[in-house]
DNA sequence: CATGATATATATCGAATTGATATATCTGCG
DNA sequence: CGCAGATATATCAATTCGATATATATCATG
């Protein structure tokens, strides 16, 4: 699925700059499950514009840069589901703090500790934000990808609170070993 | 964290061919929390092989092309350590499902049946594989790692157990009204 | 026994994406 | 007043993706 379908889809929910759809991928609903930059984002509308699958209006605004909104047309919502017959790629999870983790033996144990507390901080805090939407409103369908993304924090967040043993545990031996 | 330091990584766990550590990132242990592909496993090793960071040793084989082991050197296992000090990015999920069910109305309902089967068929598939594993002599922080990708794929399963009325309601009240 | 599918193994290449940076201004805070 | 952060578009080199090419072995199936 490239950013041009990506910037399809989220034009679904409403006209809006590049700029704004950056931000769904940053912090809105697309947050959880997708991620696109600006580098990737502004070509993409740029491509669809010509293609005739979205419109664009310029606003003029003091001072900043004129603001870009586009819409999606009769011609793109064909286009987006067609684009949705696919099959879905298998998903793809790309963690580079599980990956110190999983190498922990050639880490620091101090840095280890921190980047632990950072990642448990990290999907505590994902958990909050998902936790203190309002679900009024929502249509159902949204509401099962939101509760996919709580139940994913939910269960990480559990897991290193209960967990996190393994992941010092041969440092605690060393340290306990070292101070007797 | 680049495919460089990936397969550094990959390397600890023993001398391997490109192939074999292509192997990790599609089944094996770096399988669940991260990924790439031979158009960045080989120019890697290329490099790493030039800057001295790994070895390589040739090995005919009968027909086959000559199978490429690499192993980690002093100096690529100090450099694994150095970059092992980094702050490691936030967690990235790109789930094409996910996507899909958040634009579900924009679906036909029998393809949106047909992905949701194969996504929560993938998911028990991934929750078996893991629990087949056998932890004996493992050490603990792989453990831990292990147990992180557990806990998701039986949180995603359980999750899309009980909840999936919630992306086919609207279909259902539609055929319900149609039908009748 | 032939046929086709899958596995082993390296390699390349165009297209797409990433991540950082540049530019310019406004808003809010202490 | 200054400074950080938000608003807004845009570009670019470096990296990565995804598909493909090559060549052979192995295994199941009719």
């Amino acid at each position: 699925m490239d950013v041009k379908t990506l910037c399809l889809g989220a034009l679904t929910l409403g006209n809006a700059s590049g700029y704004e759809i950056k931000k769904m991928f940053e912090e809105g609903p697309f947050a959880y499950f997708h991620q696109a930059g600006y580098g990737s984002i502004y070509p993409a509308l740029g491509k669809l514009c010509e293609e005739g699958l979205v419109s664009m209006q310029e606003h003029e605004q003091d001072g900043r840069p004129d603001k870009k909104v586009y819409g999606l047309t009769a011609k793109g919502k064909t286009a987006l589901q067609g684009k949705l017959t696919m099959q879905p790629a298998k998903d793809k999870v790309r963690s580079e703090a599980l990956v110190m983790f999983f190498l922990a033996e050639h880490m620091d144990a101090e840095h280890l500790r921190k980047v632990f507390d950072g990642y448990l901080a990290c999907y505590r805090n994902n958990l909050e934000c998902v936790n203190s939407l309002d679900d009024k409103g929502v249509s159902p369908h949204r509401l099962f990808v939101r509760g996919f993304g709580k139940a994913f924090y939910q269960a990480a967040v559990s897991y290193m609170e209960e967990n996190s043993h393994l992941l010092f545990a041969e440092t605690d031996l060393r340290k306990t070993g070292a101070s007797k």
